[in-house]
DNA sequence: GCTTGATCTTCCAGCGACTGGAAGGATTAG
DNA sequence: CTAATCCTTCCAGTCGCTGGAAGATCAAGC
């Protein structure tokens, strides 16, 4: 199968599979004419890389998935460890956004925003209340 | 006022502060001997960079904050839209981590973690869900 | 005056995860 | 046979720094 196809099926665009391949994350055949050839397991290995990418794991990550993946005698502790790590990532990002979701919300409550130039939050910018 | 001290005073790396000066953000005078020489102004400059980048606003959105904020004509209207641009971005972006939270919770909790080989977190990565 | 160490300069390279585009070969439809 | 589409490789750019090398300058101590 052509790498038209597989980008469909794996809802990842062609250069993304060019790229996870030049990294390593998938070997696939060769064509005589020098295309590349994917097979069935290549495209489940692509949407699992689709999915894991779109959890949040980073590209090492989903290489660290995929050897798991690979390995029948994994302990699911591993990946469970994997992925309780990146829960906590995931969290602390939103506590860090819902705190500057806070000040900004704060900022454009206080801002009167129309034509007259006094500007609450380039005030706090510029550290007038610092 | 060397780079050292700026960078003291602003919160922000001399790697940073040389940086900023490369993409056009501020222009220190130079002293006799070639170091950078910065004066009050510009580390009023460089504090208003360090926070609103720590507000979550790019380097571009900065550049435009500081446009407005050196405007004395400026609308207020037009900091509060960018303003609340950016909230709506840190919304949306909240939002989708608390998704992707909730599947990643969902998938830790029915992991049994031990030294088994059987996992439901590989199991919905590798599709057998869907 | 000399040495040492901190600080400054420029320049180049790399991070992560792609994405865009150029130049050219292969295939397919009509 | 032609035109359109798809494939190939390679190189460059994105964003916002960050690290390091090589060399100049400065400040402090002896």
């Amino acid at each position: 199968m052509n790498i038209g196809t597989a980008a469909r099926r794996s809802a990842l665009p062609a250069k993304t599979i060019r790229y996870y391949e030049e990294i390593g994350l998938l070997r696939p055949a060769r064509a005589d004419n020098g295309y590349r050839d994917y097979s069935d397991a290549d495209i489940h290995r692509l949407k699992f890389l689709q999915r894991a990418r779109g959890l949040g794991f980073s590209v090492e990550e989903c290489r660290q998935l995929l050897s798991l993946y690979g390995d029948s005698h994994r302990a699911s502790a591993d990946v469970k460890a994997l992925a309780a790590t990146k829960l906590d990532q995931i969290e602390h990002k939103i506590a860090e956004l819902q705190s500057l979701k806070k000040t900004l919300t704060h900022l454009v409550r206080t801002c009167h925003g129309d034509a007259r130039p006094d500007c609450p939050i380039l005030d706090e910018l510029s550290g007038a209340s610092a």
